[in-house]
DNA sequence: TTAGCTGCAAAGTATTTGCAGTGGT
DNA sequence: ACCACTGCAAATACTTTGCAGCTAA
């Protein structure tokens, strides 16, 4: 299974005027620059990451505040793993795709995962010299409450 | 494949026994009160929950770092389920033992999983009236580096 | 007795919010 | 021109740390 998913900057940007039209929102400069950052990263990235990246020339409050509309408009997906601060990554395609990751317990490296069988991904890890080795499995959705 | 897989009150104390001897660290009651409302709890907790649970009879301060002493000694596991607290859970038997959950994304309410196959898990979901599903598999351990 | 541990208070981070001014549309 | 958005600063939430006294071993 080919897991090369993530949304183009056109797919990016074609989904988020959409939103912006839809509740009429603005395409402003800061808006545009924070999704850029977050589409040329490679690896999931917090507030403070894509501050960085911007060189500081975005106030990180504005930051947080897209982080925050960019997830509710589904442009991008909290990944937050096990770590103190917030992260994101750039959504996919298709929602119902899986998101594989790697965590090291100890510090904190992650690496995204290519392949989808977990069989496969955890004989890949031990490859790599990962050891003590266990995983989690999260489902997201909506309740029957919401 | 049955997934009752949490550590009962006597093997929690028993883990903790060893790991106090194999630091010379102490049996306080603080710390003992703090693992007993942590076994108490069925769903995963965090440290103001604890707090609240033991009616603030113990600092929060205490909370933390028995957490984290806790988190140490693989007694509990980190679970931190897309939200902004630290969310710990007790320990399971098997540490290669997978962890299942479902967190609504509009509540955040979450549910352990008891049920070991992705698959039926889905099923069983979609079931319940859980909808717009998707999941993420994570994997934790150790990197070559460390 | 002697460290490790606790409570309390103060300090750190991460994130959010109020508000006046700026800028898309 | 209107109203959403931004930068700045202050506020808040969560967690950690310093320290003096307490207590398990």
């Amino acid at each position: 299974m080919n897991c090369d998913h993530r949304l183009t900057s056109e797919e990016a940007f074609g989904r988020l005027q959409s939103a912006l039209k839809a509740q009429g929102a603005r395409l402003t400069s800061p808006r545009k620059m924070i999704l850029e950052a977050a589409l040329k990263s490679k690896k999931p990235f917090s507030a403070e990451i894509i501050f960085q990246n911007l060189k500081e020339q975005v106030d990180l409050a504005t930051i947080y505040r897209n982080l925050t509309f960019f997830y509710e408009i589904g442009l991008v997906h909290r990944v937050d793993i096990g770590a103190e601060t917030a992260v994101y990554e750039i959504g996919s395609k298709d929602e119902q795709h899986h998101h594989h990751y790697f965590v090291c317990k100890t510090c904190g490296k992650t690496e995204a995962l290519e392949s989808c069988s977990m069989v496969a991904v955890e004989a890949g890890l031990k490859k790599k010299g990962y050891r003590n080795l266990s995983h989690r499995l999260e489902f997201t959705g909506l309740c029957s409450a919401c």
